[in-house]
DNA sequence: GCATTACATTGATTCAAATCAATATCGTTT
DNA sequence: AAACGATATTGATTTGAATCAATGTAATGC
């Protein structure tokens, strides 16, 4: 798919959040996006950097990990048709505690937090877009923040299988454990505990 | 506090979120405030019914829970100034997974979710207010979510000792548990391991 | 004041996942 | 094809929290 026809589906999304969303705005938005191409293992962001930007993504993935004690955390995959960031860092300005970093090479729209900021002053319609973004990312954390109170490792694993299906066949499984909350040994012996279930 | 004086700081607190807000746009939107005292145990929300309000806390306290296999797994509690809801089911206007129960008697400003939609949808200005909500809730969200697979539970408890000491003066000592992931036995134990390092 | 109930603590045991360690498999590169 | 490094599996052991059970304590009602 074409830069040019992921434009034109943005903007169809644009318009159908906001009713009565002009031409005028939206060009002025969309003369702001800038597309960009990253190559897999470069980083997006690091610890100490101010995440300065948003990126919708189009094609390509992404990950978000902690460091701690020289172990990788995952919290989070980004693929196509999201919007990647440090929120936690570009809604504050401050530096970034995590990394951030490519696993599929990606072309990226982004857009700055200047030019966010600029938008959202601009163009009061514009928040809609920011709001139902929030919105929707504080819902897909908060059934993962659940998950982690209301389910074993094996529900969760189960979940993410009929949920995000593609990570599996793209993501290595020591950084699925990870997202899962548990060690690669945990997850394998989950596997052969339920293929071992599934033959019986 | 008087519900006059409430009135005024919200009215700072949009005035200053919205630079360009108008004294019209405020009084349409304060005009749709509704005052409403409600006592410790009763349920805001429940399981199957459809959350329609958000309610910003004059005073009081609140909590969410899951009820599984009879027992309650708390997931946040709500304290005075800040908006009570239950995002999930407000959002998508879908039944409740949870209860949501007073526990200090209440008086909250109640805003129908129609209200809302009508609000954002005849002054544009004040979806700020709704993206700035909705950001600071995923924040706080992330913070509590990571915290499960960085943490140990006796970090999260000095952390939660930390950001939100009045809990423990307000909250019994199971629901904090509840709240911290773990189990009541647990967190005793915890408490008394810290209380014996610390005399040594 | 005493009884009842709810909440908190403490102890003994169980259990699930982490850790440690070894081996196996896969994917690259040469 | 061989050799290497990265990933995944499998086994043995440890560990931290859950569970089960009993006791202690505080709050509330009668």
């Amino acid at each position: 798919m074409l830069p040019e026809d992921k434009l034109r589906q943005i903007k169809e999304y644009y318009f159908q959040l906001i009713p009565d969303l002009t031409e005028e705005t939206w060009q002025s938005a969309a003369g702001l996006f800038t597309i960009r191409h990253i190559k897999k293992g470069d980083l997006l962001f690091k610890p100490g950097v101010v995440c300065n930007y948003v990126s919708y993504i189009n094609y390509g993935l992404i990950r978000s990990y902690y460091l701690i004690d020289g172990k990788e955390i995952v919290t989070v995959f980004f693929c196509e048709d999201c919007y990647c960031s440090d929120y936690q860092s570009f809604l504050s300005q401050k530096p970034c505690v995590r990394y951030t970093e490519v696993l599929e090479d990606c072309e990226l729209i982004d857009l700055t937090f200047d030019d966010v900021q600029f938008l959202f002053q601009s163009f009061p319609h514009l928040e809609r877009v920011g709001r139902l973004i929030a919105e929707m990312l504080y819902v897909k954390l908060e059934n993962r923040s659940d998950s982690f109170v209301l389910e074993t490792p094996e529900q969760r694993y189960q979940k993410l299988l009929e949920e995000e299906p593609y990570l599996f066949q793209r993501v290595p499984q020591y950084m699925i454990a990870s997202y899962l909350g548990i060690t690669p040994e945990a997850l394998s012996r989950i596997r052969s505990r339920i293929s071992r279930n599934k033959v019986e």
